[in-house]
DNA sequence: ATTAAATTGTTATTTTATTAACAAGGATAA
DNA sequence: TTATCCTTGTTAATAAAATAACAATTTAAT
């Protein structure tokens, strides 16, 4: 298979959570332009990422909706699944367990880490709570590859090197500071400002031109 | 000026908040490449950027790191700033309050609201929770112009519709389910678990590929 | 005074992403 | 049967974003 673009990726992923609701309401097919709708995206987007993986519906009934889940699991999943940490159980931390537990059995929050002695061994929606020298360890010892940062930003950069070197092999950092990691650790970012200021910018734009 | 590109927006947000932080730390002036390290992009990009909002550094200090911000403000900002109010007071809603009040003075979050009667006329963070009955005279009241939904799922398409007739300008929807909004509205949607699976598959690839 | 080094600003090029266009298949109904 | 309507799959075209290339300028060093 040729590599996928990026957002395409992303889109696959969406695709699959919205596929997978459709599932739970006994809905067994589903057209392109209907993808497209839960997405407001057009249908030939839809087309066309479905293509790149490779997947081919039928004329009259479109995509049969359990095969397509199928696949995009074998694409975005490994047999095994993945083990995620968090690291900061505060209260972004928190939140992210409550809601990330459960939803993908593939990938399984494994374990969090923090500094804080009243955190520590304690267990959080499920999740053991380690202390953060404990990382290299748990890592090994829980096959974990993925890491999530909400620690204070300031702690950002150090962490992710401890993250490096404990064997990491993809980081989620959503501190509002940028870290560099070597080119074997896949690395992706997010700041809710950065979110709100784009709607803020756009808010007023539209404001000035009506 | 010309319109920004979307990422260019983004980007200038980020910029800006590592400014900030250079300013708070005495430094006055700065090169592109310092910038550029500080996100890791490519200095070209930084000085492109920078270029499309029309400001001008000098060639041996780089860009004077006060004027850059405030040009920055011009460009996002507007002069009253915007108020912001948060659709459902969980988990998440908290840590985003929690996180928010008093990044950006410009962007303040005027309220929040739930349909839980313990959280209704409660504050939280400094904020001040409605129920979500009172939203239209709140939004009213209180020229709130942005949205962020964090109520469960299934209520976002109500809570969206609501929000458009109260007159919102912009909303940033953290709940996995994609909404519909008129044209004259700006939308920007995330999900973390989007995020998670794209660093998960770019992990299985990079496995597979060592 | 001249050269070398570093940096900006800007245009050109390349890459990535999206959208348009349309052939082909197959159900339905006249 | 034949025409009509939808739909997919795929290529072609367009648009958006990132990168490369390089002239111009200024300082510092020789
Ligand atoms: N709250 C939000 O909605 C939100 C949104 C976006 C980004 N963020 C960012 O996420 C991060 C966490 O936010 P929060 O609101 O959860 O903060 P928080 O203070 O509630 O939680 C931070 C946690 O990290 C722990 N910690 C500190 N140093 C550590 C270390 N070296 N190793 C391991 N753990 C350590 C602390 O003990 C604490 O439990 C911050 O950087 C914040 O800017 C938060
Ligand atoms: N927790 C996370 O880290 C996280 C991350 C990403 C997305 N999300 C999404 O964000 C949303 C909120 O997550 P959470 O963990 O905060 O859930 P939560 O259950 O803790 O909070 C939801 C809040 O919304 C309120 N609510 C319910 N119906 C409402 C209505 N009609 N109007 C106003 N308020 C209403 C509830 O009373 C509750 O206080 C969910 O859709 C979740 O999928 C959460």
């Amino acid at each position: 298979m040729k590599k996928l673009p990026d957002k395409t990726v992303e889109r696959l992923s969406q695709y699959r959570r919205s596929l997978l609701n459709c599932l739970a309401n006994g809905k067994k097919h589903i057209f392109s332009h209907e993808i497209a709708n839960l997405h407001h995206i057009t249908p030939v987007q839809v087309r066309r990422d479905i293509m790149l993986i490779g997947y081919t519906g039928t004329l009259r009934k479109g995509y049969d909706i359990q095969e397509l889940v199928d696949l995009i699991g074998e694409i975005i999943d490994t047999d095994e699944g993945q083990n995620v940490a968090i690291i900061g159980i505060g209260n972004l931390g928190r939140a992210l367990i409550t809601y990330l537990q459960g939803k993908r059995s593939k990938l399984r929050i494994a374990a969090g880490f923090d500094i804080n002695k009243d955190k520590v061994d304690r267990v959080y929606g499920g999740v053991q709570c380690y202390h953060i020298d404990q990382l290299e360890d748990t890592v090994q010892k829980e096959n974990i590859t993925i890491a999530i940062i909400t620690t204070p930003a300031d702690e950002t950069q150090k962490i992710s090197e401890m993250l490096v070197k404990a064997g990491i092999r993809g980081i989620l950092n959503y501190t509002p500071t940028a870290i560099n990691v070597p080119d074997h650790v896949y690395l992706e970012e997010y700041d809710m400002i950065t979110s709100l200021e784009k709607v803020a910018f756009f808010v007023k734009k539209n404001s000035l031109t009506v």
